[in-house]
DNA sequence: CATGTCGCCATGTGATCACATTTTCGCGGG
DNA sequence: CCCGCGAAAATGTGATCACATGGCGACATG
């Protein structure tokens, strides 16, 4: 089930494409679970196509990092680690910092429109606990802010990083719960607003460490620590912190 | 001859990893020429072998950006670009520093005598004007450094920098001429002796900064001119600075 | 009980082929 | 000379198959 379901029929892209897209965004979107079975021939026949475009796109898959390829020739989600995890929040912080700031100058009134919408539907996906819509308009404020000025060579950097953390985010937003809206997109938009670059950056900062990396650092080290501090972890996250933008 | 010839027979790897590494090798190297055919039958009876493993690895380097898919299908060494060109620069300068940061606390000084083996690795191959050696030790110098703990997951985002920057910058160094010796690796050696990570974070990007990034926009915003004005820009670049490290 | 061996099955890899798509070339006309 | 058209050639895609490899269970042995 990790490719959920057969392919339409009537998509104009070649069929290795359809598959691509399909597989990427059940990784983004943290639809395979790790340990989920990867294989050609079982992905092939969920998605009723040949086992080509299959292998094509999970090499691709493992080239940008979404997939690992193990010893035995399979490929599977990569294990999060507490070194991984930190090394790919990190490598978040500077690359969509620097990207914010270098579309500074290309973002429109017309864009910020469009993203401050964008944040309505996150915003509602979460209370709505709608994990799908919550991480996939969450990437797409991203992604929209940074390609402001079109074609940019940080997204694919950015966006295999997403990939890598698609699953693991998933799982941390499963360990939420109550509903607060401390909004870090909102200090984004302002800083946009503002034509602020250095309000930009630090909001971006904080939208990724108020976030994700708290709420994944607390989840990732109580799995460290064994399922019994699930809980604990799980009481001081609550706890702490306002929740909806703590999960980008 | 872009895959520069047939595989070896005595390799333990699969096909594919092998037709993989020989082409990662020969575009970080810049060995392919911007507009060199590129087909996939041309390539497996280069290599020795059937269409698939050419086939699943250009997947890959397409998905590592180093290769670029065309609307005819057809896959090519991107071209380069101002823009793209700053956007690979700049992304370089905050992988890189914060990758390099990150490693110091696992430097030894075993490492740090292997750095130096590196960099005088990399002052011969300049003097003698070895290109492979040149980008290939200089580029061994940086994966040694921000590899010293290990796997990082800044690796693989560096390296498909390093890809899409290989060609171009092999281009670059053709416009260099003379020899003199200001040194930034030695610069970050001596950060890496003192323990001093601020001082490490400015030579790497010195480093890029004076290096590749220099001549490599000499050379671009001159083919933006045209032709006539490569001489003008070389002749600038060679007055202006020491070469060595500049070709980082 | 633990360990090793063997056979079977699932899965990945590489080769090949047919068909789809794109490019090249030759010819004729303006 | 250039342009358009059609055919042939080159190239990419998807399907299929044979073989290689790895995992698992059953069985034998100490």
């Amino acid at each position: 089930m990790a490719a959920t379901g057969p392919l339409a029929d009537d998509d104009a892209r070649t069929l290795h494409q359809q598959v691509l897209a399909r597989l990427r965004e059940n990784i983004l979107l943290g639809r395979i679970e790790p340990g989920q079975a990867l294989t050609i021939r079982g992905l092939a026949a969920e998605l009723g196509v040949s086992a080509m475009p299959v292998r094509e796109a999970l090499r691709q898959l493992v080239a940008e990092r979404a997939l690992e390829l193990m010893d035995n020739r399979r490929v599977r989600i990569p294990p999060m680690t507490i070194e991984r995890f930190d090394d790919l929040i990190a490598a978040r912080v500077v690359l969509e910092a620097e990207a914010a700031a270098r579309a500074m100058p290309y973002v429109s009134e017309a864009l910020i429109t469009r993203l401050e919408a964008e944040d309505a539907v996150i915003n509602e996906a979460a209370a709505a606990r709608d994990y799908d819509t919550w991480i996939g308009a969450n990437f797409g404020f991203h992604a929209m802010l940074y390609g402001a000025a079109g074609q940019s060579a940080f997204l694919p950097l950015i966006e295999s990083l997403w990939l890598q953390i698609g699953p693991f985010l998933r799982r941390a937003m499963r360990t939420i719960s109550g509903h607060y809206t401390v909004d870090r997109h909102s200090e984004a938009l302002a800083a946009l607003r503002r034509r602020d670059t250095m309000a930009l950056r630090i909001a971006i900062e904080a939208d990724i460490r108020d976030g994700i990396a708290h709420i994944g650092s607390t989840l990732i080290r109580s799995e460290a620590m064994g399922a019994n501090a699930v809980r604990a972890a799980h009481r001081q996250a609550q706890g702490e912190r306002g929740l909806v933008d703590e999960v980008n």
